[in-house]
DNA sequence: GTTAGCACTCTTAAGAAACGAGTGCTAACA
DNA sequence: TGTTAGCACTCGTTTCTTAAGAGTGCTAAC
């Protein structure tokens, strides 16, 4: 069978309707409030052929049709294609210009939550390719010192060292030479074991003490600790009845506050050749909480190698559409907030 | 009338199975699970009287009864002059060292929530009454200079201080002792306006600049950003039928992902002169979405004047026993974590 | 190819009836 | 005087029935 004109319309019509609504849509809607001048009768016969084809799906005999995943990813597809919108909403205002990530971050998801009424979810870049730009060691008292180190994009880590046998300023402002020297515009992947121990031995006599010192600055700069993900809006699945229903509402909150699942998406993402908008429909998400969602997702760049991901989590008749658009905007506008 | 021990026994007795079930409890049950050897009749009669008295609630003219506020404190009151419980549950295995101080909350809440089936909220201590303990400064590039501030009880601040015009590395050195010789030892709260000028008047002829950092380090010392608050388990509310009806859920879970809303709870327990375990039910509690919850909170110190709020939001048909010895025992072993 | 009409299906809402948990009251009992 | 058994009554919950309504599929006519 074909998917001609005038079905491609047809269904159209269904899932704009269905995204407005939430309720299953019948023949005669479609027929009145669609500018197709055909009859309930017409519009059944075709709309049986379209659930023939998969594109949508009748919940029970006697109901309207609703779009299929399979639907759904036909409309997402014909959108991506169209034109981007000239869409505003997100006010530069929004987010002010901070040295802080984290408050960044926080702020995007409460921002984009707000403004699509579907939960949110932002992924903090990971640092693996990041070149670092300077260490700094500091004595902070007999016992301990601090390590700072910056990474291209401002990112600042911390850590304490604590020591057994105290260090003179002298042997500190050596280490952070040396620390300097070998390290700088290195990425964190680049910093192998082999430069580790090279710098040990560079160390000389005070090798036992500073070894510590090079063990705690190389495990600061790996320290992973998972993810980091920010999420918002949460609350706004119980907007959607197909959503909030059951046990669901709570599967999905509980995945959105333990976060860790989140990260198998983002992985998911980053890994996606395509860095552009990325539509995951029902169980095409690679989160089994998410099977009755959409998840829209997108890549921005912090700086060569540092990406990150944000996600925008609601029902399957999410209205894709502004979410795209509205993503797009915000991506532009990260981009100026990190490029400034 | 008189609250005489065998009514004290039946309430205890009302409560209690009110605790396990969440159902209104009928005189039968307590008379047959009891050990109190009453028919149903005389604890009818009783239970007719408490109700008079305020301690317990019909919910309807042909169901049990369920405690009241003013039940549930009477209950609680009693807990609270029991001896301390030997308890255990939580393994100091489960906090392990860290000096990142955000690690451990967000670790905290975590198993608290776990260990309790309850919503489970932390706050960061705020550090107005934290005394400086060192300062740093240090050039990043040509452009920005990065502060680095610790302060008592290993808390770090970081902050990216763009500059106009370089500063050479002498400079900064001048700086760095003129901040520390000033600032050392203070409390953030001492540090005015005053001192401020009196730092920049010192700089001499680098004032234009250092005027910058010094408002700059100022800046980040006070930067409040509002309270740190970290929340889990969040979706444990949906264990409690009572709590998950309605927009009830939808509500809790919000107030604790906006957690605007809990500041307010931690400010109250912070300002209270006990500062032990507060118990707040229903609406005794500063938060309005909370009215149909009772939550539990603690102080902990993690130094002088370093003081955050635990709490822990469930039902009124909380498990108070447990929840308030499993609060204690985790109080002793943060005390041993922060006080190593 | 399109449309009107109609019988049929199935969900949902509303109402009715049965059920049952629990009470309050009274009278009997120790 | 306190306790208990018994019973009528209340009221929420569950189950069943019925009716309404939305929507379809099919057929026949245009």
């Amino acid at each position: 069978m074909d998917l001609d004109e005038r079905k491609r319309k047809i269904l159209h019509a269904i899932i704009q309707t269905y995204l407005e609504t939430g309720e299953p849509v019948g023949s005669r809607t479609i027929s009145k409030y669609s500018d197709l001048k055909l009859s309930s009768a017409t519009i059944r016969n075709e709309m049986s052929d379209l659930e023939e084809m998969g594109y949508i799906i009748q919940p029970h005999t006697s109901a309207g049709r609703i779009p299929s995943d399979k639907g759904y990813r036909l409309y997402v597809d014909h959108l991506m294609q169209e034109k981007e919108r000239e869409v505003t909403e997100l006010k530069e205002l929004m987010i002010q210009r901070t040295d802080k990530l984290e408050q960044v971050l926080k702020r995007v998801v409460k921002v984009l939550a707000n403004n699509t009424n579907y939960a949110t979810m932002i992924s903090a870049p990971q640092y693996h390719q990041n070149k670092l730009k300077f260490i700094q060691l500091s004595r902070v008292d007999e016992h301990q010192i601090l390590a700072v180190i910056v990474a291209e994009g401002n990112v600042i880590r911390n850590k304490l060292i604590p020591l057994c046998e105290e260090l003179d300023t002298e042997t500190i402002l050596k280490l952070n030479i040396l620390l300097n020297t070998m390290l700088n515009g290195k990425t964190i992947a680049e910093i192998n074991l082999q430069m580790i121990s090279s710098m040990k031995e560079q160390a000389g006599i005070h090798s036992n003490i500073i070894s510590d010192v090079v063990d705690a600055v190389a495990e600061a700069i790996h320290s992973d600790e998972g993810m980091e993900i920010y999420t918002g809006g949460a609350t706004n699945i119980f907007r959607y009845p197909e959503l909030s229903d059951n046990g669901k509402a709570s599967e999905l909150i509980q995945t959105l506050e333990e976060k860790q699942m989140l990260a198998e998406l983002v992985t998911e993402t980053l890994n996606k050749e395509d860095k552009g908008i990325q539509v995951y429909i029902g169980s095409e998400s690679p989160i089994q909480s998410m099977k009755d969602c959409s998840v829209v997702t997108a890549t921005y760049e912090l700086g060569q190698g540092l990406q990150g991901t944000i996600g925008i989590i609601g029902p399957k008749r999410m209205d894709y559409e502004n979410v795209m658009s509205t993503l797009k905007t915000l991506m532009d506008q990260l981009d100026d907030v990190f490029h400034k």
